[in-house]
DNA sequence: TTACTATTTGCTAATATTACCAAATATAGA
DNA sequence: TCTATATTTGGTAATATTAGCAAATAGTAA
């Protein structure tokens, strides 16, 4: 995404900042990569054999990821190990799956996760 | 997104769904949206004359963050009033923001925001 | 009814994202 | 050096998102 595309943006500070990191997590690849990183650093071929997506699919996910600073990299000889450096995106993507999880009623009633009370 | 597009995606349980939401969130306009009515229901003309695009455009935005349970609407009259019914993304996206105050090593070092602690 | 206002919906062109293949790069070992 | 492995990068086709216009819908009031 660009930043300030056109003069109609709003341009409150941060949000076009905010909004890059949010869609680097946007995708259901991506969330995986993140949840696996939790557990701890991993390279890019076991994230590769998890997914089982094309090895430069999976390198060009994490290069979004690092881009925004949700992630690091390291090199150790042939691999490249990626390490979560952002663990604040966890507790909210639990509190997005507690609201989901609640069925048919998720999209009318207010959120009850613990972070909402 | 379409649900499950094809057999490669991972289809750990709840992926999709999440990154529905998050991607609901993915927007710079969108999150302009959220914080707005954090602070409380406003319509879709007060939301329109606050970002200065086309009302079209604004109403789209609403009901791609109803669909996925972000808000809920109510109509009074003519006009439309939008709640934020999932506040636990709040915290999540002041923890982007203090991270991304955190200048140029923002990048390369941990998050130290307060939920990373 | 007609007129007016607020919002949504259908459409379209411009732009962005995605996955994969193929080629490039980097490192290690024989 | 040559070979093999791990990863990244470039290119491309398919798909998705976006903004705004125009038209449709819904509610209010004369």
């Amino acid at each position: 995404m660009q930043i300030n595309k056109n003069s109609s943006v709003i341009d409150r500070p941060g949000l076009e900042a905010r909004a890059l990191v949010i869609k680097a997590m946007a995708h259901p690849t991506r969330l995986f990569i993140i949840e696996e990183l939790s557990r701890g650093k991993k390279c890019v071929c076991e994230l590769t054999e998890m997914l089982g997506v094309d090895v430069s699919t999976v390198s060009k996910h994490l290069s979004v990821l690092k881009s925004v600073g949700i992630v690091k990299d390291e090199k150790k000889g042939l691999m490249v190990f990626y390490t979560l450096i952002m663990p604040c995106l966890l507790p909210f993507m639990n509190c997005i799956a507690r609201v989901l999880n609640q069925d048919e009623t998720t999209s009318v009633n207010p959120c009850s996760c613990n972070n909402c009370k």
